[in-house]
RNA sequence: GACUUGGUAGCUCAGCUGGAUAGAGCAACGGCCUUCUAAGCCGUCGGUCAGGAGUUCGAAUCUCCUCCGAGUCGCCA
């Protein structure tokens, strides 16, 4: 509503200054950083300056042309303040409309058609077979889940690929260190430590004996030119890898319409290698085979001078597969920042094999999760599993439910969805591409600007509306709602669509985070000052249509991010 | 060294396609539960927006330089 108000605005201004001064002028309006400074507001002195008119002359023209216009009944206040044009809406007006769209919609406000039904790709999560889902993963998981979600809320239809780890080199190592040094019972018993410990020890004593990375490598060859004996071992890992992954996966309530991984590819790389052949881009170098970039961008190497192939390869052999199969308008890679040149080498090399859709692939990068300031690794053995954060967060706020309210029933279901939303929420909250220092206590926090804070607003909500019976049948009274906290909550609310656009076109939930963290405050400071559950019954109602309204985008954005919604706390 | 990215309150961050007096949360301190869930609310304290120069009526925001952190730079993924 708020925007329809500005595009309106914006439009009928700007055309009347091309009409009466033949000039394009851009005309912008904003929200006033003080609310006392009215509704919206327009900057004069860049069209002032543009139509070369003094300011009070051109603040006459935009007062002139809103108070003739059709519209100037939704504005109660114009006026010109130190060179911003400030308007005022007219709070009846627009509370009415607010309602009434909200009516025409209800539990699926917010939702858009700009995606227009094209098909988005998401690779996300993609953990490393045999490695523990660390929480670097989680970032990826976390904010593939959610983009997907709101992606889908826009009219987008969504494919969700876990690309898994399942392919490389890092097999090889693992395999002969299995033959080596592991040990079969050990590894049923604890698949994915025992696992790790293999690799750590692999890196360890390679130090020292670099043939060890040799005969790896040898290893992976052979297992992907399909040697038996390393295929079952790789089958083995893979299987209880990804078992364990699927608890973590079941806990975060996200699912995937794919799991090909790297080995899915393996078939699939040839053709590629052909075409880039036949396409005259693939070179010697080295005994190695790689695309020539240019002077900008390191070559991408395609294969290994043992003829053995690279993440690269998979890749490509990966994208190509899905633009066939499920014909992509975009495909998003949610991985870190770290790998930002190997996406542009992707791009690069479609390019160069003459195809146009390089401009369709969006990396979607994070930060890293950083420790002591710098980058985990698992093969220095620092990784920290996401099962243990999940279950720390789980356990502190069970503690907190037993402190907070004792007669709670199923704790346990509900300190797990308050445990695994706060993470959820702590890390959807910032903007993905900045590091992360990774801290438990901050990521378990309770209190604040914290997934908690959005779950018990709603359930704060649920409980004023669940008091007695209420109907929602958009019958208010709009004057009642004219109080300064309630229209700041209206406008908000008309401005969600909006927002989940936004978030959406910038792939970033953060905008939707915090947009849910302003509304939930709006609330929670409305709720101390002002008596819901009064006697007046049109009042009473008019103010739980307006909780109702918040209730709803509260619980749907935190569905969109992952967070689950919770009754009673 | 080159490229990428970041530096805003004690801490974690928002604001960045230029706009009014730079905002939140945490921490610290002080208030508010016989009335709708105090995981909340209200208030106080806290800033050379890394430093410098430039463009502009106007710069945290754009440009350039310097300093500091992180990441990447052919046989890992």
């Amino acid at each position: 509503m708020i925007e329809q108000i500005k595009i309106i605005l914006k439009n009928m201004l700007e055309k009347v200054f091309l009409m009466e001064f033949s000039t394009a002028v851009n005309v912008i309006i904003e929200a006033p950083k003080r609310k006392e400074q009215g509704d919206l507001s327009i900057p004069v002195f860049t069209i002032a300056k543009a139509i070369n008119q003094p300011l009070p002359e051109t603040s006459n023209i935009i007062m002139n042309t809103i108070q003739s216009s059709q519209y100037a009944s939704l504005f109660s206040q114009l006026i010109l303040m130190g060179g911003f044009f400030n308007i005022r809406l007219n709070s009846n007006e627009v509370v009415k409309k607010v309602v009434s769209d909200y009516m025409l919609t209800q539990n699926q406000y917010g939702s858009s058609t700009i995606g227009n039904n094209k098909v988005v790709c998401i690779d996300y999560s993609s953990p490393n077979i045999a490695k523990p889902f660390s929480i670097g993963h989680l970032r990826s998981t976390i904010i593939g889940h959610a983009i997907g979600n709101i992606l889908e809320k826009c009219g987008y239809q969504v494919v969700r690929i876990n690309h898994l780890g399942d392919f490389g080199t890092q097999f090889g190592k693992i395999i002969y260190a299995y033959q080596h040094f592991g040990n079969e019972s050990l590894i049923q018993k604890d698949p994915i430590n025992e696992l790790v410990k293999l690799y750590v020890e692999f890196h360890e004593l390679a130090k020292t004996n670099p043939d060890m990375d040799d005969e790896a490598r040898r290893i992976f060859k052979e297992l992907e030119q399909g040697n038996e004996e390393y295929n079952k071992l790789w089958q083995w890992f893979r299987k209880v890898s990804l078992e364990d992954y699927m608890e973590v996966y079941k806990l975060l309530n996200v699912q995937f319409d794919s799991y090909n991984g790297e080995a899915f590819y393996n078939d699939k790389m040839q053709p590629v290698i052909d075409e880039l052949k036949q396409k005259d881009l693939l070179k010697e170098d080295d005994g190695a085979m790689i695309v020539d970039l240019g002077e900008n961008m390191p070559p991408a190497l395609i294969q290994k001078s043992d003829g053995s192939t690279l993440y690269i390869t998979r890749d490509l052999a990966a994208l190509f597969y899905r633009k066939y199969t499920y014909h992509f308008d975009k495909c998003l890679y949610v991985v870190g920042n770290e790998q930002k040149l190997h996406f542009e080498q992707i791009k690069s090399v479609i390019r160069k094999m003459g195809y146009n859709f390089d401009n369709q692939i969006e990396h979607i990068n994070f930060g890293l999760v950083l420790q002591d300031g710098k980058k985990m690794s698992t093969r220095k053995g620092k990784v920290v599993k996401l099962v243990d954060v999940l279950n720390e967060a789980i356990k502190l706020s069970l503690a907190y439910i037993v402190e907070k309210n004792p007669d709670l029933e199923d704790k346990d279901i509900v300190a797990e969805k308050i445990g695994v939303s706060a993470v959820i929420f702590n890390d959807l909250k910032n903007y993905r591409a900045n590091d992360f220092e990774f801290n438990l206590e901050e990521m378990v926090r309770f209190e604040g600007q914290t997934g908690p804070y959005l779950q018990y607003t709603s359930v704060r909500i649920g409980s004023i509306l669940n008091s007695e019976p209420f109907v929602f049948d958009g019958i208010i009274d709009e004057t009642i709602l004219t109080r300064e906290s309630e229209f700041e909550m209206i406008k908000l609310i008309s401005q969600y669509q909006m927002t989940i656009e936004k978030a959406a076109e910038e792939s970033s939930p953060s905008i939707l985070a915090k947009y849910l963290l302003s509304l939930a405050s709006l609330f929670n400071s409305y709720y101390g000052k002002e008596k819901i559950n009064v006697e007046d019954t049109l009042e009473k109602n008019t103010k739980k249509h307006l909780l109702t309204m918040v209730k709803t985008i509260l619980d749907s954005g935190m569905s969109l991010l992952g967070m689950q919604i919770i009754e009673k706390m």
